[in-house]
DNA sequence: TATTGTTATACTCTATAACTATA
DNA sequence: TATAGTTATAGAGTATAACAATA
C-alpha cells in the first residue's frame, strides 16, 4: 500500500489521563533504560542504590516499603548489588542486614546520577522550572492519596 | 518496634520527574485494574476494545500500531476476545482480517467506558478542568516527542 | 519484496504463599 | 506474635526471530 494512502487512525483513548500516564511513563523508562545501559543496571535497581546512598544502614524491608517493591523481590535486587560488590551487607545482631555502599557503589551512584540528570533535562525541555515542580507535584499526588491507591 | 519510633525515611527520589511518573502510572494501572475486575478484561484488553469500537474493521496490525504492541503479542489479545464473545474476525480478501465489535463486545464497551469514567474522576479529584487538560497534554508531549523516545 | 497473522520463546517485573530465624 | 530474609512459583507484559500466506 503507498505510503501517502495509508489510512492513519485517530486514538480513542488520547483523551484519558490514565492512558496518557502510562504511555509517558514506559515511553521515559525506555529512555531512561538505555541512559543507564552504561552501568549495565535496570532502572529499578538503580533506585536502590540511591536509596541506599541516601541512607546508609537501610535494611531490604525498608527499601522495599520506600519503593514499593515487595520484600521477596528485594533479594535477587541486592543480591545482584552485593554480587557486583556494589553494596556490603552488615548483620545487625538480629535478622536484618544493614546495606551501605561500597567504593564502586559510591562511584556507580555517580554515574548514574550524571544519567539520569541528563535524561530528565531531555524530558520537556521546554517547560520552565514552575511548570515543571507542578508536573511533578500533580503525578506525586496520584500515587500519594491513598483513594488512588486502594479505593 | 513500637509504631512511633519506626524511623521514617525519606526518598531521595522525589524530586525526580521520571520517578513521579512511574510511581503515578503505577498506582493507577493498579486502579484502573481493580476497577475493571468486573469485566475480566485487562487494562490492555480494554484498551484494543475501546480501538475496535472507534474503528470498525480494523487489523490487528493497525491496533498494534496505534498503542505500540507488537504483532505478536496482537494474536493472544485477539484470541481472548474473540474466544469471549466481544469481537469478530472478517477475512477481507487477503491475509488481514477485519475486526469489529459483537452486540456483547458493545456491552462491554459501555460497562468499561463507566469503569474508567469513574476511575478517571477519581484521580485527583481537585484537579479542575483546565489543569486536567495542562497534565494530559504534558504528558502527551512527553511520549509523542521523538527525542524522548529515540534519544 | 513488503506486510499480515502466527508460533515459539525468553526476559523482566510483579505478586503470593510458605518457611526460618530472630526480637 | 511480629518482622526480616529467603525460596519457589506464577502471572502479566513485553521483545525477538522465524515462518507461511498474500498483495
Amino acid at each position: 500500500m503507498p505510503e501517502l494512502l495509508k489510512h492513519v487512525f485517530v486514538d480513542p483513548l488520547a483523551d484519558l489521563l490514565g492512558y496518557q500516564l502510562r504511555r509517558a511513563s514506559q515511553t521515559l523508562m525506555a529512555g531512561l533504560t538505555r541512559d543507564l545501559s552504561e552501568l549495565a543496571l535496570s532502572v529499578v535497581e538503580v533506585s536502590v542504590l540511591l536509596v541506599v546512598k541516601a541512607h546508609p544502614g537501610i535494611t531490604q524491608s525498608e527499601i522495599g516499603r520506600l519503593l514499593d517493591i515487595q520484600r521477596a523481590n528485594m533479594v535477587p535486587l541486592a543480591a545482584k548489588l552485593f554480587a557486583r560488590r556494589l553494596i556490603l551487607k552488615e548483620s545487625a545482631g538480629g535478622r536484618a542486614i544493614l546495606l551501605t555502599l561500597t567504593a564502586t557503589g559510591e562511584e556507580a551512584v555517580r554515574t548514574a546520577r550524571r544519567a539520569i540528570a541528563r535524561h530528565e533535562a531531555r524530558i520537556l525541555p521546554e517547560l520552565g522550572e514552575r511548570e515543571r515542580r507542578q508536573l511533578a507535584s500533580w503525578l506525586a499526588a496520584i500515587w500519594t492519596t491513598s483513594e488512588s491507591k486502594e479505593g
